[in-house]
DNA sequence: TCGATATACTTGTGGTCGCAAGCAACTGTA
DNA sequence: TACAGTTGCTTGCGACCACAAGTATATCGA
């Protein structure tokens, strides 16, 4: 049967995906938080704000962009606001919005921490893939948050 | 500076990974635990034992092969012997060492969640992937751990 | 034999995060 | 205006897991 051909070869994937993701995970935070005191999802949080139109976004789409819920958003900013990296502020026509507003402090501290981030990261990818691989990697892998909504 | 492309290239895929990760694992996780009481670890650790010889690991083989700690192996293995999935066995050769053994509870256990579960995993990446493109991603993923792993 | 070191495992503690429930604010209908 | 439904966010709770420290066993050198 080919769907149970197929089914190994996905599981195959899946389970180098679950190993990957676990190894790099463990010792890039474990890196990230040594070096900076910020877990891979401050990182992401606070370089998403940096890119974003006057360093704010909505939480929300905040949470969405970094693939958290809404609880998990309001505590992870409650600890970069307690350390002064974020700010909160409130929307002129709708009340229920919060933005989150990267600070002078926060953009300063995300320029430290992107270096040695940046080159922990390279350090563990590039040793592994060439160029091509890489663009094939992010494309692949670029497909699985797109419609996860599937139910 | 071609590191710094790189930097950029590598951190494109990694953040692809996270982020397919988060979802992926989100929805497999809540879907065999609402199916079946399982993690998704829960599980990877029963296949284990299921494919080892005589059904049985050494602890920290375990944690190794699913990349975890040993304390979270630890109460991983408590909670599955806790429900009769596995037993513990001795090493008659070092005190030191206890195997985790599958009993026939949990081995009817894992078969019963193994195909709803690996459903679940196909309909996420068989719609995204054609075969081509899911070998590519077993190898290029399969990289990532040590590599010293064989299935 | 004895002590130092290494290994396998367990436990205390704390952090992160999802789910369910709840609150506050907005929108649409009448 | 009144009210129901929706949306954004927060909080209580519990699960999972890593790190550090502790226990028990094994091994090796003197």
């Amino acid at each position: 049967m080919s769907s149970q051909v197929l089914s190994y070869q996905v599981h195959a994937a899946w389970v180098s995906f679950l190993r990957g993701h676990a190894a790099l995970t463990r010792a890039l935070n474990a890196q990230l938080v040594a070096d900076h005191g910020l877990t891979i999802n401050d990182y992401e949080v606070l370089l998403r704000l940096s890119r974003a139109p006057d360093h704010r976004m909505k939480r929300i789409e905040l949470a969405q962009s970094v693939v958290l819920t809404p609880s998990g958003i309001t505590r992870l900013l409650d600890g970069l606001q307690a350390a002064g990296w974020v700010d909160k502020a409130s929307c002129a026509g709708d009340a229920r919005i919060t933005y989150a507003v990267l600070t002078d402090a926060g953009s300063e501290k995300l320029h430290g921490a992107a270096e040695s981030h940046l080159a922990d990261i390279d350090r563990l990818f590039s040793g592994r893939f060439d160029d091509a691989e890489l663009a094939t990697l992010a494309e692949l892998l670029g497909r699985l948050d797109g419609g996860s909504h599937s139910e």
